[in-house]
DNA sequence: TGGTACATGTAAGACGTTACATGATTTA
DNA sequence: TAAATCATGTAACGTCTTACATGTACCA
């Protein structure tokens, strides 16, 4: 029970359907949170039921109407007990890191495609948390925001999914590059795994 | 169906009990994949029972005995198609970005709390990696390890945890104290949340 | 002898993922 | 008219977590 907060912390930032939230799932949250469409549409109808978020009709003529969700007091009460509580250790589950524990073992090359896929991928990310913190900061500068900019939260948390990502971008880029540069070394001596 | 994978990787480094990978899994393997200790009991029985790895008894005197396992071929070669396959998009789950996210609209108190103690969490995990990355690489330099020294894999993989831990470490302690700030600030102008 | 580390296991229940299902509306 | 996007839901299945259970051996 701890994707409720997260949708929760999500929906603190204005009225969500189902589908949007997925979609912000998708990106800024998914660096801190991870879920797919489905769980969130049974998330929010328990959410629901249990009167912490409250959810309205929207009647759309350009495209199907929808359910726009808002955090009720209760559903602020809830994240407030659940930020006095102590964290769990944040977890992670990267296959690709699997891949390169093993790589001594295998063929490197399968592995170094895909280092090079995923830094191409955490660019395009990366522009969108550049692009996002900047909508989120308007005309001030970002020390500016930092001081005394609102809201606060989101900003930090894109942050450091800005910082990770660039981490990622760097070390899947150095990673791919080293291992290619091994891998040549290697067939020149004429020892591949 | 993805466990199976790191436990494969993560014997491919030597013989170990489900007791030791349990600890490995808490230490450095933490940092791309997170098992807890029963999960790996049963999925070493079943990696077993499908003859992907190969166990065996030791007789300890000074402790009780315990089972080891290796990978077997059939365990390698699994592992070579799973590099081969395209790895999903890895997942983070981060209880305290969560709370971070919804400080707007909460007693910043206990996060702030909740991000020094991870703070000084994250410091600890710093020195045991900078060590772990040392041992690895026994006299070498870092740069003559990484070109051509071995196993690269495992240096790869501590690297990354390395610089996210570091990352940890910077954005907990600058974001406790930028939020201590702001609610100073917010104290003088008699509006906090 | 009481605590800690070592060592492994079963089983219930909570949670997450995937497949299936449906249907409106817009754009190419 | 076919594909893409918007929009939501149920049900089956697989994985993870938690609680419970057991026992050895060392150290204070």
């Amino acid at each position: 029970m701890a994707l409720r907060h997260a949708v929760l912390a999500a929906l603190l930032d204005g009225e969500y359907s189902g589908y949007q939230l997925a979609k912000i799932f998708d990106l800024s949250v998914s660096n801190f949170w991870h879920a797919v469409p489905q769980q969130l549409y049974t998330e929010l109808a328990r959410l629901e039921t249990e009167g912490l978020i409250s959810g309205r009709q929207v009647i759309q003529h350009d495209r199907p109407n929808k359910r726009v969700y808002t955090v009720t007091q209760a559903g602020v009460d809830e994240l407030e007990r659940f930020a006095a509580t102590p964290a769990r250790p944040g977890i992670i589950r990267e296959n690709l890191l699997v891949m390169v524990q093993a790589v001594d073992h295998l063929s490197a090359g399968p592995v170094i495609a895909q280092l090079e896929e995923r830094a191409v991928a955490s660019a395009a990310k990366i522009e969108v948390f550049e692009r996002t913190l900047k909508h989120l900061r308007g005309d001030l500068d970002e020390e500016t925001y930092l001081r005394s900019g609102s809201p606060i939260g989101p900003y930090l948390t894109c942050l450091r999914g800005l910082r990770f990502e660039q981490e990622n971008h760097e070390w899947f880029t150095s990673t791919a590059r080293l291992l290619r540069a091994r891998a040549g070394a290697h067939a020149e001596e004429g020892e591949p795994p």
